[in-house]
DNA sequence: GTGTGTGAAACTGTTCACAGCT
DNA sequence: AGCTGTGAACAGTTTCACACAC
């Protein structure tokens, strides 16, 4: 669909753009305009506007953008009019507030197993489902077509994970372990780390 | 100490610097060259020399960097050598499991309170410390010099918590709600939000 | 008048490539 | 030989400003 090459900086912004456009909606408002909508996300009207160029022309000279829409083109560009299947790996205390967090499913991000390495975690429920051993990973990831693997394992055994849903096939890893992961190119990590973010925040104080 | 004013995106990559010499540090390494640095963080060699750059010389031609001395060099430049104070705000699941991780307090953040609108949760034990009523917010805010105010209420009550930590003279926001935050140009807020994470990512899937 | 879409200009960030040090 | 520190070249991103549409 993108006939030019889309920055990932701008793909980035896309979700936000969503949030955003969500609250508006839910707040009955039918219209809003590329300067009201960066006011509310914290970015220029033109980001805006060049940002959605890159996919095509939603709004209308003179009105702004019919909110409704210009949610189903972004759902439609992000891939969000699907079901995506999740596993997460490591269910320590992190792990279990991940399996019950429920904006995951309401936002079409289905997780469809949990799994660690302990004997001892293997069996415990989480949510409504129950710790797998991590022997069940590989079939798991197949049968249930599994497109993202999210780790919440400590950092020294991140790698390993990644190298073992990477050879099951998964292509994009969220990892909250505080580790940077080698992956091959067609591979997407999304790293997320409280404390890598607060010591950027600290530099500023 | 920044003779010139250093890019925030600089400043975002120094802990992933920390990171790894932290992990190189513990397999008990001296010395790291800043290609090999690179490889462990995912950037190139020239990346790291010039983000250093911005700070002072830190290596030794022909050698590398003693990684001992970067370390405490990055601490410093990112004023961890010194304990930061924290508040939770919101009390649900994700604040609990904010509140039991111990990944802050060994870094030197420390949580110096937990707080929650709903009577129903003050009092509840998270940790080590009892859920506090918002009441008592203003006055644990400025007696305990709290730096920092992490956010996990929903997205509807963000503003208006973010509003009342700033009004404490809190300049620091880490926000887990899904919701952009309006604040003042002196207040650095960041956000940690996986359903923004993953959307981003399924758009290359 | 209001507001989008978009080339061009301005700005910011990254990579190159090499002088100089060990 | 190996590696840092850095100006210069390059690439990427944001902002500007305006033609055009409502």
């Amino acid at each position: 669909m993108p006939q030019t090459m889309v920055p990932d900086v701008v793909v980035r912004r896309l979700p936000l753009y969503l949030q955003a456009l969500n609250h508006l909606a839910e707040a009955g408002r039918t219209l809003v305009s590329s300067t009201e909508l960066g006011e509310a996300v914290g970015v220029s009207s033109a980001q805006i506007r060049k940002d959605l160029s890159f996919f095509g022309e939603f709004g209308r000279p003179g009105l702004g953008y019919e909110i409704r829409y210009l949610i189903s083109a972004l759902q439609r560009i992000l891939q969000l009019d699907k079901d995506w299947h999740m596993v997460i790996i490591g269910a320590g205390a992190l792990g279990h507030a991940l399996a019950n967090y429920r904006g995951f499913e309401d936002h079409r991000f289905a997780i469809v197993g949990v799994f660690d390495h302990d004997p001892d975690r293997v069996g415990a429920r989480v949510g409504r489902l129950l710790v797998e051993p991590m022997e069940l990973l590989p079939s798991r990831i197949r049968e249930n077509h599994v497109d993202i693997a999210i780790l919440s394992v400590p950092a020294r055994s991140a790698q390993a994970v990644a190298d073992q849903v990477v050879a099951c096939g998964v292509r994009a890893i969220l990892n909250y372990a505080p580790m940077a992961l080698s992956t091959p190119q067609d591979v997407h990590v999304t790293y997320i780390d409280p404390i890598a973010r607060l010591q950027a925040m600290t530099y500023y104080l």
